[in-house]
DNA sequence: AGCTATTATGACATCGATGTCATGACATCG
DNA sequence: CGATGTCATGACATCGATGTCATAATAGCT
């Protein structure tokens, strides 16, 4: 394997020079530059990074975590890992600078987090994104303390710079378009308590109506339950079934995610009730393989997964470049668009106010 | 940062012992490694990788790309991208070879993959593994010809260690339970002609049924189509109703994977025919979050997906160990369970013969 | 006792890049 | 014209580990 030495002698400059080539840190003769470049091509010259690092403590590297840190109750298991999402954000956003992502999954296993800092560590990570599952709270790892950190996905209170989804703009947007296209009576299936999402997708749903000055009906809101993976769905007919006898009815209904709504789509058909002519539906994260696929196909609110990961990226990339944290606050929040699909009905009885 | 020469003075011993406290390639007395490591723990050692890696040329990095190496048809794009579960299961394996794992994704571009390889060998990669989103045959780019490369979902006919899903096997396994669960008139709604696992279930499912001795009956298979993803399921209602219209009619449906088998449901719905009373449906992938939101829960065979990425790394990390290729073939295929769920009915027609 | 293995340890060079400092050739300026 | 600044380049030391080789002490064997 060629190294600069070699380089350098077959382009007649001392090594240094060919490192000044390589890095650009410092003025290169034109003709210089070309022997350097025409003798690296040759050579079939590749950098090594780990004398690179060594020398310079750049080591380019970057390190992603996925898994749990905070102790996540077993019951939240996810089915589908959507955060291949984020992990693809992250690295396009890191490649572009240079920068290449290594990874470790610790799965549920938090101890095993202070094992993988210190792999990372070793290997001189400039800095380290954590990404969780969904968004929730977490408390950081002591041996993350002090390090460039950001968080994706999750958040803490020691104010670690953070990327999160906005759910509460999110579910604002697609109850504004509801009440837009004529819906006043809209019934809310929400998460489970224990979710972060819950609250400010209720807060969401809340603005939206306020904003066109319409009171909420509390009767309309279900309250979501404790998550026991073996019950998970148990109450729901109940829940929906109660809203559904709500007068005057609803002409709408936002489930707590996409998955609910599918969920949903089976209850409201066992019941006769057709989407959308009888009822619209909505669900929350537009997971395609959901969305798309019904019939009809679900409007939902785009989770902004990859805009988090890149956005974390960016974070992450300022932090190392040694500026303080660049984000106004150590909580930023990114919104995802609302794609409007056929499971929603405009209602003819409404003025065509705002009609997208 | 504490060095190794920090530790050797707090330990008094020299710095090659502490080396070899690290490495355990030569024995140290009992008392002496006690003491190294009492040191390093009291300073707070890190070890540097880059120092070891330009020594010893082993840098503990492994690297895995994914996305397209060989032209992908852009019709093609999956909605999910479940080869998460692969790079996961290839981080497990390396992780506790003690090797970590780089990642790059060069989406659809091809032509990123020789800059994406740079990178790797600038960190001193000691193999690659690449994973593509569907099993796929593939060309390898000659940047990565002649080094240890392991291909995770796909494969090529230059005879490059490969591992694949035994799509085979999972559509013999699951017609096979058809049979056994008294089903003899099996449709079969193949997936586009240009998919490897296409050709590879419809022969599984024709061994199935030779196996058990029923002739196949042609009608019942509908060939599938060429994607293209404007109209990708346009043509789905009428071969499903040419199926349906056979005589004897058929009493179960196998779908091309598990997405085609919502849209199934769908038809089925729409016809008034009920799953799994009038006919059962199977899907394949096991994609949880359709097979077990669908009403009635949909049965598949599962795609192997950690398994892949494990088997794939075992290999690798053999590879680089110097061996030779330790697989029997260069093509693996490893295969994926069952899952039995509420979308088959048992025949009651049939004698008990074997039921699981 | 004498000889060979094995254990346990250290001295020293080295991997391949880059940081620091020095130097010469011009260009610019007052 | 001398002072100052910028461009262009090189000499040399150095980052922190490990490979090689040497050495001493002990254990095992004939």
């Amino acid at each position: 394997m060629a190294t600069i030495y070699d380089v350098a002698k077959a382009a007649g400059v001392s090594p240094k020079t060919v490192s000044r080539v390589l890095n650009g840190d410092a003025p290169v003769n034109e003709k210089t530059r070309a022997a350097v470049n025409a003798a690296m091509a040759s050579l079939n010259y590749v950098r090594s990074n780990a004398a690179r690092t060594m020398r310079s403590r750049r080591s380019g590297l970057v390190g992603l975590i996925t898994g749990a840190i905070s102790a996540t109750p077993e019951a939240l298991e996810p089915a589908g890992l959507p955060d291949i999402l984020i992990v693809q954000g992250a690295q396009r956003t890191f490649a572009e600078a240079g920068m290449t992502l290594l990874i470790t999954d610790v799965g549920r296993s938090a101890e095993r987090v202070p094992e993988m800092v210190q792999t990372f560590l070793e290997h001189q990570v400039e800095g380290l994104i954590y990404v969780a599952e969904y968004h929730q709270k977490i408390t950081l790892p002591p041996v993350l303390a002090g390090r460039p950190v950001v968080l994706a996905n999750c958040f803490d209170d020691a104010g670690t710079p953070a990327v999160v989804p906005d759910d509460r703009q999110g579910e604002f947007d697609l109850v504004k378009g509801l009440i837009e296209r004529g819906h006043r009576r809209i019934g809310f299936l929400t998460l489970p308590v224990e979710q972060v999402a819950r609250g400010l997708r209720l807060e969401g749903y809340r603005a939206a109506h306020q904003e066109a000055g319409i009171d909420v009906d509390e009767a309309l809101i279900e309250p979501g339950a404790l998550i026991d993976i073996q019950h998970e769905y148990d109450r729901l007919p109940a829940a929906l079934d109660r809203i559904l006898a709500q007068r005057p009815a609803p002409t709408a209904i936002c489930c707590g995610n996409d998955k609910m709504a599918m969920r949903v789509y089976a209850l409201l058909r066992e019941r006769g009730i057709d989407i959308p002519s009888q009822i619209s539906v909505v669900g929350y994260d537009d997971y395609l393989m959901i969305t798309q696929q019904l019939h009809p196909t679900l409007t939902s609110t785009r989770l902004p997964y990859r805009g988090l990961g890149s956005r974390a990226a960016e974070r992450l990339l300022q932090l190392v470049a040694g500026g303080k944290d660049p984000g106004e606050a150590p909580i930023e929040s990114v919104s995802g668009p609302v794609a409007w699909r056929e499971s929603v009905q405009v209602l003819e009885t409404q003025s065509p106010a705002t009609t997208p």
